[in-house]
DNA sequence: GCGTCATTTTGGTACGACTAAACATGGCAG
DNA sequence: CTGCCATGTTTAGTCGTACCAAAATGACGC
């Protein structure tokens, strides 16, 4: 009810933001709930709708809100994902750059690698039996390329979750969210799916035997071969 | 001057994000130059001023306009470093939440020892000399703790640098940035200093011998005795 | 030429109105 | 009584106008 004015911020609808996302934060708007209708809001807070309606933007950008059209916007603590998504529309942009593509993937490339060694080195039973059941379901689809596509990607994120750090899968998640595009184009042919599984299995199998170099190895050697078929199927112009 | 409408879109403002996004990666809006004033674009597509200033903010979040209040935006064509900062807000709540801290901190070990495994398998004559000279400027700036933390940074900075892949120099600012209200509030001593050097130099040799187990031994000593510090300063409760 | 001041431009905010979609209600037919 | 549909209500999306203040612009005097 009192005036938010004399905040003393160039713009209006960033103290509006800021007590917003404190109230979210502090559980005053629960998460999963509806914000209270924008009319409302804007005689709490002493606003017009205009400055409402561009804090609620900002809020939903950045994750905190979920806004459907011609619905309230709900409140949503965010998540790892909510990071990820936020970089997306940017993202998106430098794909399109020369060498985009090539330099998202070298960064996964870098990434895996150093997952696959301390998988080698810090792996426990379950990660292990996990791993083991997602080769069995990677061998299962072979002739299925539709399902090894999902069995693959089963497969790698189970790297990203073996350190426990939530951070990773997310991680993971824009990976394959964001190359997608090149890679949901390219021919499936159940050679290169038998190919790709032989590869899993040699990293699995550095895993298994301690062997942070032979697991990192194969996993370049995986990753680099899944990046000459890409130049392959788009020439080389990424 | 054509009407945007039956654009099939739910929202006005959409369509128009796309439209001027697209013209900004056209060139038709270069880099740099301020956006037409609103009430231009406002009859450019035959909407009103409300989904204008919407749409300019959307790509103003999205980093491709740079708007400083009571000014024109400012056209900018996205790099890496617009990528990370469109992060910026979601990841300064992560960071408050429990463990947010030391997740972010787990990935950037888990990079950088990849990157000086890589370093020092790949590593040019020029990347070493630089490596070197960075190192020279940690050694003379041990008195002076403030110093230090630039050159500090420098040293790491280089480490993202050899892979010659412009996403990891921005990946090592994001870092700096997030980590910097934790790191900024430590206090600075002249041993610590000096600790920190002498871990560079390990790294360092680590890389000049080729040896990847060794400089990645090293980092890893490193970065978990700065973590130890934090964890002295702050009690953990991160 | 240069600084100063008045004018115009332009973004920030407010208010009011209307539309259409989603939601809530209640009545009607089976 | 139950299920479905018509109705009214709520609410986000959009538009138009108006006003203010800061910035950009240009005129003027020095």
């Amino acid at each position: 009810m009192q005036d938010i004015n004399e905040s003393r911020s160039g713009r209006a609808a960033d103290t509006v933001v800021r007590q917003l996302s404190q109230k979210i934060q502090s559980g005053e708007y629960s998460d999963g709930t509806p914000l209270p209708p924008e009319r409302l809001l804007m005689e709490e807070f002493g606003i017009s709708r205009t400055v409402v309606r561009e804090a609620v933007q900002s809020l939903s950008k950045q994750g905190l809100l979920e806004a459907r059209p011609r619905h309230r916007p709900i409140v949503r603590k965010p998540g790892y994902d909510a990071a990820i998504s936020a970089m997306e529309s940017v993202v998106s942009h430098l794909l399109n750059n020369s060498g985009g593509v090539k330099n998202l993937f070298d960064t996964r490339i870098l990434v895996e690698s150093a997952l696959v060694r301390q998988a080698a080195q810090q792996a426990q039973r379950d990660d292990i039996a996990a791993l083991k059941s997602a080769l069995e379901a990677n061998k299962a689809a072979v002739d299925d390329s539709e399902r090894f596509y999902l069995t693959d990607r089963a497969f790698h994120a189970l790297l990203y979750e073996i350190p426990q750090n939530p951070v990773l899968p997310a991680l993971h998640r824009a990976y394959v969210t964001w190359l997608a595009p090149q890679w949901s184009r390219m021919p499936r042919l159940p050679e290169r799916n038998r190919a790709n599984y032989e590869a899993h299995v040699a990293i699995f199998d550095g895993i298994l035997m301690r062997d942070p170099d032979a697991a990192e190895t194969a996993l370049r050697c995986h990753l680099d071969q899944a990046w000459e078929q890409v130049c392959e199927t788009f020439g080389d112009g990424l």
